[in-house]
RNA sequence: GCCACUGUAGCUCAGGGGUAGAGCACUCGAUUCGUAAUCGAGCGGUCGUCAGUUCAAAUCUGACCAGUGGCUCCA
């Protein structure tokens, strides 16, 4: 007889050796049917293990977080069983679940085809009839090694491994696999699944070592939470801002120079909506700044990137040495650091903010280039903050609340990560514990609640990250607060206290888009186009319906740019019905038509984005001052 | 950088060893219209670049350029 603890403190018995799968039995048997694994004394496990006496167990069912990670390790199991028969011979890499679904590993001799992923889901469903049961062995190292005798890559795990862990194989009807486990009680779990796509990917990440070939997955537990994926995946593929930005004519790439973004008119309105933006909100305490772009290597010496980040440096020939002496700045912060050189400071000027939006170039490598995410010239909305220790709480605590009211302008909505001391790292503890509490406090004083990430700091201070979440629950990495005391040191920077002696300073790097370029490809997806009217390209077009409205639609769209409104006149010589059509696919917040009745009583028949054929008239000078309203206060809308 | 795929008109795409196709856009003409495509005509391409194979290459081969997906969320 064993007795285990269930969660709501009731005890159980049950005859020694029982499974999880008898103890779900015992209770019901829609919990034994629900069952996907037990967790015992917090550790999850198959259901089919026998359970230890005295352990507080509870069972582990479909609605339980963890229940999908394991279903989807399960799936990619299931997905090598099918593999391994359509191929033999496959080599088997990895096969872990991950954020969205999950992936496995092959190693073949070609990459797989989209037919051959529906060939290996038809497999699948087979594997999945059969329903063959997930049977966990412990086996010795020898064992192991035998059994994986004719895959080099289970072999050089297996020889990773160390003696105090222990060896586990699970097989599912034909399939056998090294495996920590745990997995669901049967292949017949699985019912609601889809591979999406093949890659290329080196084995254990390392660009010098072997490519296999992975199969990307996803499964869920119900058959309408994989099809609202499947959608969400659609929705983000309509979404992508590189097809936006072309039908919306916003920018383009060019052969000649990858991986940096022409921007059209209209395009730039929006970059220089956002860049005005930022400086209105910096207005107050701080000091915009330009700084060269091409700077010595004797600066990056300095800095430490001529050392460490060179790679990722564009260089340039100086025809006098011969060398390759200068390189494009790739971050702002050393300009910061020698303007803040440049004069004695006091106390008194601190916190001193240099903000800045100049041109970055950092050379990745060709494959990473993808559209306005990952580019090779950008600008920062960056800014570099130069103060005492004690300032730092006051200053955390501002720029939190700045960066929090940016996103919300946008409705994005924001969630902190605070990265703590790496192991590898500059400073006293004394410094770490005083920066870290400096920070902690500055957090915990803005109510939201944050992430921990221990050892995730920068070597030189720790940090906050700001991810933010878009309208379709995708999470971005945004902005950043970073404490550095490392670079005040290498620049030798100071300021005169109040004592009358000099003190070192700390410097705080901050963004907040990330980059323009990123942040904008983010809003377009976000938006999926339609921008708030605020940061329209367009923000009204004036629809004359014949030629007679011509001359009173010319005169409300003056108006309209006097009132400093992004209006455009289209009087083409094409249907209305056209033109209306034209205005909506171009995601134009409002579509003023001018008739006869309107060019006689000074109004406007307003029609509004996605708000169909629902028309609105309005006198010109009312809508003019809602629509400067609404600018000035960026409202999001319409629609 | 590496692997796979892709590159044909301004855009979206079809075709494919024997003189380049469609729709939209653009130009011209007609239409002057009340809220998502009026009709007709016309213009437009060294088929990403450079080599090679071939009587013949947009098509096959190779190199290069560019784009797309991916390149440990650890058995």
């Amino acid at each position: 007889m064993i007795r285990v603890t269930l969660p709501d403190g009731s005890v159980r018995e049950l005859g020694a050796g029982a499974t999880g799968s008898a103890l779900a039995a015992s209770i019901g048997p829609g919990l034994a049917r629900a069952a996907v694994a037990i967790s015992v004394d917090g550790a999850v496990q198959d259901l089919g293990r026998p359970l230890p006496d005295g352990a507080t167990v509870s069972i582990i069912t479909e609605r339980d977080p963890d229940a999908l990670a394991l279903l989807r390790h399960s799936a990619a199991h299931i997905m090598a069983t099918a593999v391994r028969d359509l191929f033999p011979g496959a080599g088997i890499g990895f096969g872990p679940a991950i954020d969205e679904g999950f992936y496995y590993d092959f190693a073949v001799d070609r990459p797989f085809t989209p037919e051959d992923l529906e060939a290996i889901e038809r497999r699948m469903d087979e594997v999945i009839t059969s329903d063959f049961p997930f049977t966990r062995e412990v086996v010795d190292r020898s064992e192991a090694k035998r059994r994986f005798a004719d895959d080099p890559l289970k072999l050089e795990r297996i020889s990773e491994l160390g003696d105090d862990e222990t060896i586990t194989v699970y097989t599912d009807g034909p399939f056998v696999d090294l495996c920590r486990g745990p997995h669901v009680p049967s292949t017949g779990k699985l019912k609601h699944f889809k591979l999406l796509s093949g890659a290329g990917a080196y084995w254990r990440g390392d660009s010098s070592r072997q490519m296999l070939q992975r199969i990307y997955g996803t499964a869920f537990f119900r058959k309408d939470e994989l099809a609202q994926h499947l959608m969400r995946l659609d929705e983000a593929k309509k979404r992508d801002h590189r097809v936006l930005g072309k039908q919306l004519d916003l920018f383009f790439f060019h052969q000649f120079a990858p991986g940096a973004a022409f921007w059209t008119d209209r395009g730039t309105a929006v970059v220089n909506e956002l860049q005005r933006y930022m400086q209105q909100l910096q207005r107050d305490g701080y000091h915009e700044v330009r700084t060269p772009l091409m700077y010595n290597k004797g600066l990056w010496e300095i800095s430490g990137h001529w050392g460490k980040y060179k790679e990722n440096m564009f260089l340039v020939h100086d025809n006098e040495t011969g060398e390759h002496d200068f390189s494009l700045k790739p971050m702002n912060c050393p300009s910061h650091y020698l303007m803040y050189q440049q004069k004695k400071h006091s106390y008194r000027e601190l916190p001193l903010r240099y903000a800045t939006y100049d041109v970055l170039h950092r050379n990745e490598v060709s494959g990473a280039l993808s559209g306005l995410t990952r580019v090779r010239q950008f600008s920062q909305d960056d800014c570099h903050i130069f103060l005492m220790d004690r300032q730092i709480q006051a200053e955390v605590h501002r720029l939190t609340n700045f960066i929090l009211k940016y996103y919300e302008t946008f409705g994005l909505k924001a969630t902190l990560k605070f990265a703590t001391r790496p192991e590898e790292r500059i400073g006293t503890d004394q410094m770490w514990d005083e920066a870290e509490r400096a920070l902690r406090h500055a957090l915990e004083a803005t109510g939201l609640p944050y992430e921990l990430k221990p050892g995730d700091g920068a070597f030189y201070g720790p940090k906050i990250d700001f991810d933010v979440e878009d309208a379709i629950g995708r999470r971005w990495q945004l902005g950043t607060i970073q404490l550095d005391y490392a670079a005040p040191e290498r620049f030798d920077l100071s300021y005169v206290g109040e004592d009358n002696t000099t003190h070192r300073p700390v410097v705080i790097h901050r963004a907040v888009n990330g980059s323009f370029e990123r942040f904008l490809a983010i809003l377009i997806e976000h938006f999926a186009g339609a921008f708030p009217l605020w940061l329209a390209p367009e923000q009204v077009r004036i629809v004359p319906i014949s030629d007679a409205q011509t001359e009173a639609a010319a005169a409300v769209t003056a108006r309209m740019r006097d009132a400093g409104i992004r209006a455009h006149l289209d009087d083409r010589h094409e249907t209305l019905n056209y033109r209306i059509r034209e205005g909506e696919i171009a995601k134009v917040p409002y579509m003023a038509v001018v008739g006869q009745r309107e060019a006689e009583g000074n109004t406007l028949a307003v029609r509004t984005r996605g708000a169909g054929t629902k028309q609105d008239v309005v006198a010109v000078d009312e809508f003019v001052e809602r629509l400067v309203g609404d600018i000035r206060e960026r409202r999001l809308g319409p629609g």
